[in-house]
DNA sequence: TCCCAACTAGGTAAAAACACCTAGTCTTAT
DNA sequence: ATAAGACTAGGTGTTTTTACCTAGTTGGGA
């Protein structure tokens, strides 16, 4: 049986020495939790995991050798019992989504008081996730953003200027036929079909035959 | 200035009159804590909102009239101040993400303990968020496999046997950069890059770089 | 009638992609 | 210790795409 009153094993992640000795200054009155070793980056994070037993990771993003992404990444796959929370001075939405999908299930700033970190702490070991407030601004926005993103389209008009003859093409193109297999089923000549090629690159503003598929994908052009 | 031990107004959001009266009881200890109100559905929850001031709400998903969707996502674009948790029986993903889109900063359960849901009110009034442990999961799941469903195409499993650094390049094919520019951002040859290219043609059974753009679009590699 | 836009097609070149090939280094797993 | 896979990169050659030209035909509208 376990104790109502177990301790939560902890490690901390972080190349700053300092920080790390600001975090476990910040701990030491916290009687359940017990600061199980420290890492400078998320290699060594996990050579402790292999030797240690750990409940849960304060976990930096920025650190040479291998980065908090990865670590955590590794370490959600191959030590599913291991909570990891990031303590992270970024509140963009990149590094949050990214942790998020690498397997956090917390996200502070490094700036948060005591009561808060240990709140986290005590949260997140008890099976819930603990997102601060900027962090949880941002994955609402993330979420809302791609609903809004799901309607709405970028540069559509553009379609309207497309020809019958140029949409037949570009349909064409996009299901992975070349030129010479495009005239083929048209019955044109393959130098008709890159006329009708240039000019797509022209009016949709893309590079090269990798923003003709997409275009035609935004527009519904394929199934 | 607003005292550190102000209430925190709370409404009850909830169709079954014995769900509220249960919560009520939960909370009648919690100090800090103060039911403002009561609704049967959204709609009821909204005009309360107009005539009352209130921090936090309980929210339901399953409701007449009005249902808990709906009301969130009226909520947090009209009375942003206002923080909803919801109060759910339903762990299933679906129901959690779309909470989630609707703007709610917290997920709980109905057979949450008094102390858990006096914490998960406390952490979401001061700003964070709180999901109980299987809302968590959830929410991991559809961060991890994301766009990994929609198996309907057989080429989905194919994603898996790609590595990180095909993954890494099939990305900027799709964003239309050329192998030179490719080799360029990663510090590698050109011919590297071309490697990498024809084992992903191989892999992904397609003929060129529109099929190379079709799977990486398919599988969210983009955005 | 005349003009315009769409559609057609060719010349010439360069750049890029595609096709087979080999092969070294490095890490990880057995 | 060995095997396997990832990542790297080169050789050689063909096919395709991209670029910058010109230019003829057609059908519909001013």
């Amino acid at each position: 049986m376990i104790s109502p009153v177990q301790t939560i094993k902890v490690i901390l992640v972080d190349d700053h020495e300092i920080i790390r000795d600001g975090i476990k200054a910040l701990l030491k009155g916290a009687g359940e939790i017990e600061i199980a070793g420290e890492a400078e980056n998320g290699q060594q994070a996990i050579e402790i995991l292999k030797n240690r037993e750990v409940d849960l990771i304060l976990m930096d993003i920025s650190m040479p050798v291998m980065d908090g992404i990865d670590a955590t990444k590794y370490i959600s796959r191959n030590f599913s019992g291991v909570k990891v929370i990031v303590l992270s001075m970024h509140d963009d939405e990149s590094h949050i989504i990214n942790m998020l999908k690498a397997g956090a299930v917390g996200y502070i700033f490094k700036n948060t008081g005591k009561t808060r970190l240990i709140e986290a702490i005590k949260t997140v070991s008890s099976g819930e996730s603990f997102f601060a407030k900027e962090a949880s601004q941002r994955i609402m926005e993330h979420f809302m953003q791609n609903k809004a993103r799901e309607k709405g389209n970028g540069s559509m008009e553009d379609v309207e200027h497309l020809t019958e003859r140029e949409k037949e093409v570009l349909k064409l193109i996009a299901e992975e036929y070349t030129n010479q297999e495009i005239a083929n089923k048209l019955f044109l000549s393959p130098r008709t079909i890159d006329t009708h090629r240039r000019n797509l690159l022209q009016k949709l503003r893309v590079k090269n035959t990798a923003g003709l598929v997409k275009f035609a994908i935004k527009c519904g052009l394929l199934d």
